[in-house]
RNA sequence: GCCGCGUUGGUCAAGGGGUUAAGACGCCUCCCUUUCACGGAGGAAUCACGGGUUCGAAUCCCGUACGUGGUACCA
């Protein structure tokens, strides 16, 4: 088999869905897996779809998530342009070659007639609503016009598409790697558009000539494409040859959690949680759409909650490394069925990630979760202890802030409502009497502490768990965090004392 | 409407003729911790339906239902 080289090819419309991100990692993980190329060739041939920045982004969320094409717009390779705008005059010679062998035709016919035509068959009763070999004949294409007619509108420069013209009565067959053999009937398919009125191929003419072109030897994309293979099979059988073509795979849909359909934007927003890889913001309306990035996720929490979308081992594992991944990965083992997304599974994975990493390898993270809320850390070493200390609490890396923040941050107000039942003089006495006792500690560590504090409490002759639910209180404001002394050896001796007794003044 | 694809607990899923039908998320109970988590022990909950084939179907076949995708000069 020739070196496996496969493809993304996003069009750069708006933000990177999670869907896409997926598509990608499928790619990513087959090339891997069999040693070859994956390559990122941007589709921007509806100009009127185009978003200004949607390409740069795609590009970030594809570093972010670890995922690097090893050829593309960006990391160049042998077979630029990777953008299809760029490609656009190569195109034209393909469209016109199958014209020339009589598998493609020019059709005149304005949107208006389009239209009328579509209405014409609803009124009739039409099972279908396509411009295929049922009515090609009444429209206005050089398949009904006389040869001669046709070159005049051509030399009147009559805007015209080219189409493709399907055969009657043939079955097309293909292997998918994930369905088996799968067979259509191309009585069903419409002469899809090739080339637009603008000179732009469309989707199914330049994926086409640009696979093979680019020597793509599978080509992965979603479950969408499924009915408009036959359209891709036989343009490669006309153009390039069968032998020549790319190995197909069409991968299962990611759906809403709770309804019905393809997961979108809007379900992310309606439910609250990212569908976005990263941030977008659209350049037109200036609305952020929160990515999974900002949200706190960890990218190998994301790529490993994606993977398991739709594809497993077989075996019980469910974390796995990038490079697991590569390694097990096989298309065939892909399911069918369309998966629904589930939030609080997608945050168990990153809390998994948060749990399972060093504190070394969160610590930039982390710091900047810290800085965006304010808080600046001058003490790597520091912030490194409050990571191990509260990681196995955090679900996404923003709850780093809340979970660490009083270990920089003496409290400013406290859980009066637990403490003040149990308040009394003799707690008052006793925590009068261990704030001076931590000035003498001699050695500042847990087992210290907690001996002194314990003693005293035997001393006053008090329950020391009450006296502990206070002191974390005192500490921490509120009745979260490790376990108190533990806190009050991190935080040190001045500002356990200080925190003693403000709290002292207010309780 | 037409064409395609799919269907194992609420969700992700293993299992591809004989299993008490794994496991995970979530939920519930308990233990640990006089905090919150982590961890541990339990629990409720599933083969869409109907026909075949077979000694035996979650597994194979056919229907039906439901879901979903496509049906653009969008990708």
């Amino acid at each position: 088999m020739s070196k496996v080289r496969v493809r993304f090819a996003p069009s750069p419309t708006g933000g990177l869905h999670l869907g896409g991100v997926r598509t990608v990692l499928f790619n990513y993980l087959f090339a891997k897996h069999h040693g070859g190329d994956f390559i990122v060739r941007v589709e921007d041939t509806d100009q009127t779809r185009w978003v200004a920045g949607a390409e740069e982004y795609i590009f970030d969320c594809l570093k972010w998530c670890g995922l690097e094409p090893d050829e593309s717009v960006l990391h160049g390779g042998d077979f630029a342009p990777y953008r299809q705008s760029e490609r656009k005059a190569i195109y034209r010679q393909y469209a016109d070659q199958l014209i020339e062998a009589g598998h493609a035709y020019y059709a005149f016919d304005t949107s208006e007639e389009l239209e009328k035509m579509r209405e014409e068959l609803k009124a009739k009763g039409s099972h279908s609503l396509q411009y295929d070999q049922a009515i090609r004949m009444g429209m206005n294409n050089s398949l009904r016009l006389l040869p001669e007619e046709t070159a005049a509108l051509l030399a009147a420069g009559t805007p015209y598409v080219v189409r493709i013209k399907m055969p009657a009565n043939e079955f097309v067959s293909f292997t998918d790697m994930i369905r088996g053999e799968l067979s259509f009937d191309t009585n069903t398919v419409d002469d899809k558009v090739l080339l637009k009125a603008d000179g732009m191929p469309t989707y199914h003419l330049a994926v086409v000539v640009d696979d093979f072109l680019m020597k793509i030897s599978h080509a992965f994309r979603g479950e969408e494409w499924l009915p408009s293979a036959p359209v891709h099979i036989l343009l490669w059988k006309y153009l390039f040859g069968l032998d020549a073509m790319p190995a197909w795979a069409h991968l299962p849909l990611i759906l809403k959690p709770d309804g019905n359909g393809k997961l979108s934007k809007r379900d992310g927003d309606r439910l609250g949680f990212p569908v976005y890889a990263m941030d977008w913001t659209d350049p037109k309306t200036s609305e952020i759409t929160k990515g999974f990035k900002e949200i706190g996720f960890m990218p190998q929490a994301f790529v490993n909650l994606l993977a398991v979308l739709g594809w497993n081992d077989g075996s019980q594992q469910e974390l796995f490394s990038i490079e697991e991944l590569i390694e097990k990965f096989s298309m065939e083992k892909v399911h069918k069925g369309g998966a629904k997304f589930d939030y609080e599974k997608a945050k168990w994975f990153n809390h998994e990630w948060i749990k399972k990493s060093a504190a070394p390898d969160l610590l930039s993270l982390v710091k900047k979760v810290m800085e965006s809320n304010q808080l600046s850390i001058s003490n790597d070493d520091y912030l490194l202890t409050v990571i191990e200390l509260v990681k196995e609490r955090c679900t996404l890396l923003t709850d780093f802030y809340e979970q660490g923040k009083f270990f920089f941050e003496a409290p400013v107000n406290w859980d009066l409502p637990s403490v003040q039942p149990k308040w009394d003089a003799g707690k008052k006495s006793f925590f009068e009497s261990f704030a001076q006792a931590l000035q003498t500690v001699e050695i500042w560590d847990v087992a210290s502490i907690e001996n002194t504090f314990k003693a005293l409490a035997t001393e006053h002759n008090i329950k020391v768990g009450e006296l502990q639910m206070i002191f974390r209180v005192m500490l921490v404001g509120s009745k979260m965090g490790p376990g108190v002394f533990v806190i009050a050896q991190a935080i040190g001796r001045e500002d356990s004392i200080a925190r003693v007794q403000k709290a002292l003044q207010h309780f």
